[in-house]
DNA sequence: CTCATTACTTACATTTTATATAGTACCTAA
DNA sequence: TTAGGTACTATATAAAATGTAAGTAATGAG
């Protein structure tokens, strides 16, 4: 994560791509580990933080909260706080979030589909 | 590229989610930079490999040849050679990979839909 | 006062991915 | 003999993503 550098080359190419081919664009901002897996946690409803942390069991807490950041970022989620204490902080999709649903429904047959596939080729 | 580490927790991370989610292991396929973008052009048929650097301004002769060779590996294209000079290879979608379409037009209109949504939120 | 809980933050290290630059083999045509 | 096209390979380096380990604030329970 971290920062990106506007003046890479990286940079640039990401930029050039995205804007003239919207998968580029699209594979740009739900590309990371543990977007997608977040993304399809939340499409069964809102959850908390520690919610989210104990169904990917293996992410980091700065992970979580970065991907969280990133998502919330590109408008994907909303990031609600109560005022409580101890804290509790809800996650949710925004409508464009809830439009990825196809997209991963789309992912989920073709990666169900490419598995059965090598392993019937052993 | 080069090679990845198997003895990696970000190694072990992948492999896991991949292991569960099959969105997530789709993703890790063809989540990289220019994956998609190659596996597009190439839906409208088979390609040399100038013709689809030249439809890449940006990339170099090494991504090219890395991603290709990585597409390859996951069986969604397949190579062909020519024995000729100067050197001929085409490269062309497998089933599989030609099956890409629906997650490629999902992420497509997505990303359409998503850009308009910002951009009309200045 | 001390501890526990939750959702973080920070500093740093490592791993993975991408780019830059130069070179190779092959034959052909001039 | 020399130049040229095609599809690469080799090596080095830069950048980005991910992981580790520790610490923070607020407050209510004991």
């Amino acid at each position: 994560m971290s920062e990106i550098k506007e003046t890479s080359t990286n940079f640039a190419n990401k930029t050039a791509l995205a804007d003239e081919c919207p998968e580029a664009y699209a594979s740009n901002i739900i590309g990371g580990q543990w977007t997608l897996v977040i993304c399809s946690w939340l499409l069964s409803g809102k959850m908390r933080f520690g919610e989210l942390r104990k169904k990917l069991p293996n992410i980091t807490e700065r992970m979580l909260t970065l991907q969280l950041r990133k998502l919330e970022e590109h408008k994907i989620i909303s990031r609600t706080i109560y005022a409580e204490v101890p804290p509790r902080v809800e996650y949710e999709l925004t409508p464009i979030g809830y439009a990825l649903k196809p997209v991963i429904k789309a992912l989920e047959s073709w990666g169900e589909e490419h598995r059965d596939l090598l392993n019937n080729q052993l």
